[in-house]
DNA sequence: TAGAGCCTGGACAACGTTGTCAGATGCGCG
DNA sequence: CGCGCATCTGACAACGTTGTCCAGGCTCTA
């Protein structure tokens, strides 16, 4: 059979992209197309004998089924994608990698990708996975308004929000008691005997944001304590800005006694300009960080379960994709207080 | 024009994933198919008002091209893969995100799964990128035979190795220099006064574990220090036996005064071993760690970039694929010692 | 006004796979 | 020995897109 290998054997000039396909496996293997097809996907109807030649040949060309070419035929891709904020934050790591391994359990892979927080960017993210046929999408969002992904939707792409709510849009969401855990987190110092107590947060027009100042605010408004401006600090992004808010806080006439602070970020940035203080100033956190237990004082924090949320979302995910779509629904996760000494500290007044 | 519009009207009980064609566009638009192809992908040849006709048939049908059909014609992805250990890990999300800004940069989508550090795992996940046909594939590897990727590379998938060198198959690879950075940071302990160092690190199949612990001999042997077996624990993959390691280095008549740790997992571990120790212990560990800076003492830390051996990595991976296959390069990054007081504490003999 | 040349638009095949269906082969039984 | 049935195999169309190529209409010039 000198001819049925003459692809194989003359890729020309080993040119770029040249991959044997299923009809060169059943050329090879002197069977029809169909039959190679049947053997790769372990369908019945085979011979032993038939199928170990066209497994010889699948080895000897080094053929692998091309699944945009299986895609394109059955419409399912078996991945899903996760849009995120940045996949160097610790907080989403864990996230990524639990949407990943329930991913895996239901056979698909995930693609993921970074809106650094910017709308637009998530926008084209989510949209260029939807071109790929993802079966479904989890989305940190980073903007507020998805109606782009109606259409979607709509055609059929499951979809579930994570840690913050999709924009003007009815969509299944997961997320954490930012209220609830910020306000028990406040009124802990409270308990302490704090009564000035800052709160540094990123920009109101994130969810997760606005809904932690929210619960500080409740919790002040419960122990009766009137909130003053200089004692707030919103739009925290960088360090720079964290940091000076921390120092403007810290100085003046009546410094706050105690800070609570709106996400890791911005508690590593606090943790570092309170080492450099003399004074005492207790500190609870929002999202737990490594090595907070080993600090002096360690860091007591409000913990939230990075691995949980994403969990919850991918399988609520995998349940709309095998049961039809449902009416979206809100979870919400626990926060825990982590107390750790930083949030214990007495008023140093 | 009742019927042009009809599949649109009529999705048949909003069957799932009936997505709207270029067909569809183009019968509601009144043009041909490959007008609308035109006008999708921006080439010329189409007169204002043509487009305009297709846009908004575009807009009302909610089309969105299917990428799958794309690649199937086009050969491309504009897609690539990165296999790595542990998305979770805090060494790993910046590489990744390193990866991804370079694809982005490139117009290409990252697709990443975890190996969990497991060959087999690693292997199938290579593989179910490259049926994906993605573009090129960046591969931190668990295992040591990379064989099953040749027929994959001979196809034209771009390849590079990260952190760690392919196994039996010449290749990319971009790593750290591991092990004059554990000689330089072994060294440095020596230089303070320390004789008997312990060196705590991951079992030695994993080739970076491996030139760890030749860093550390070499420095030892330089400045003539016989290493005693009861020094040396490798194969510590969990906490508990890196406790155990730890604390047995530092029992007996002859303990360790100072410990070299082999990476970001078991520093993390030592580091709370040591808080509870009375005795003050020197400690260099391998990979920087957040907030190092902040604990008393400071971590002493030898520290690789992930985030440029991702960039690198990524970088070489596109050269690849545009100008063609070239001869595989090894390239090395180097590490920096950072002091901040855990490696200068003298022995405490 | 006719011819040449340009520009726009569309018909058609192909990418590699899978579902459908019908044909071929072999077997057992009457 | 012949028929029916079960089992195995392969031809063909279709998935949605893009590349090729040609047709038709337009403008411009001689």
């Amino acid at each position: 059979m000198p001819d049925t290998t003459r692809r194989a054997d003359s890729l020309p000039g080993n040119r770029y992209g040249n991959r044997p396909t299923m009809k060169d496996v059943a050329a090879r293997a002197g069977v029809g197309l169909k039959t190679v097809s049947r053997v790769v996907n372990g369908e019945p109807g085979v011979t032993p004998d038939t199928e170990r030649r066209v497994q010889e040949a699948i080895e000897a060309l080094g053929f692998r089924r091309n699944d945009s070419a299986r895609v394109l035929r059955k419409g399912r891709t078996a991945s899903i994608g996760l849009v995120l904020e940045d996949l160097a934050d610790p907080f989403y790591g864990p996230l990524s990698r639990a949407v990943e391994e329930v991913a895996r359990a239901h056979g698909a892979l995930l693609i993921n990708g970074s809106s650094a927080e910017d709308p637009e960017r998530e926008q084209e993210l989510a949209l260029a996975l939807c071109a790929r046929r993802v079966d479904g999408l989890v989305v940190i969002p980073a903007g507020d308004d998805h109606r782009y992904l109606e259409p979607e939707i709509r055609a059929g792409v499951a979809t579930v929000f994570v840690d913050r709510p999709a924009g003007r849009i009815d969509a299944d969401v997961v997320l954490s008691d930012n209220y609830g855990g910020a306000r028990d987190g406040v009124a802990h110092l409270i308990a302490h005997g704090h009564r000035r107590i800052g709160f540094i947060g990123d920009m109101p027009r994130i969810h997760t944001a606005a809904e932690r100042l929210r619960g500080y605010r409740a919790a002040m408004e419960d122990a009766g304590i009137p909130v003053e401006d200089a004692w707030m600090s919103l739009g925290a992004t960088n360090p720079e800005r964290v940091r000076r808010a921390a120092e403007e806080m810290l100085s003046g006439p009546a410094p706050v006694t105690a800070i609570f602070t709106g996400n890791n970020r911005v508690t590593v940035t606090v943790i570092r300009v309170l080492a450099e203080q003399s004074r005492h100033v207790a500190l609870v956190g929002f999202d737990d960080i490594e090595l907070a237990d080993l600090l002096q004082p360690g860091v007591t924090v409000v913990a939230q379960d990075a691995a949980a949320l994403g969990r919850t979302a991918a399988e609520r995910l995998f349940r709309q994709l095998d049961s039809g779509r449902v009416a979206p629904e809100r979870i919400e996760l626990p926060t825990r207080l982590i107390t750790r000494g930083s949030g214990e500290l007495p008023p140093a007044d």
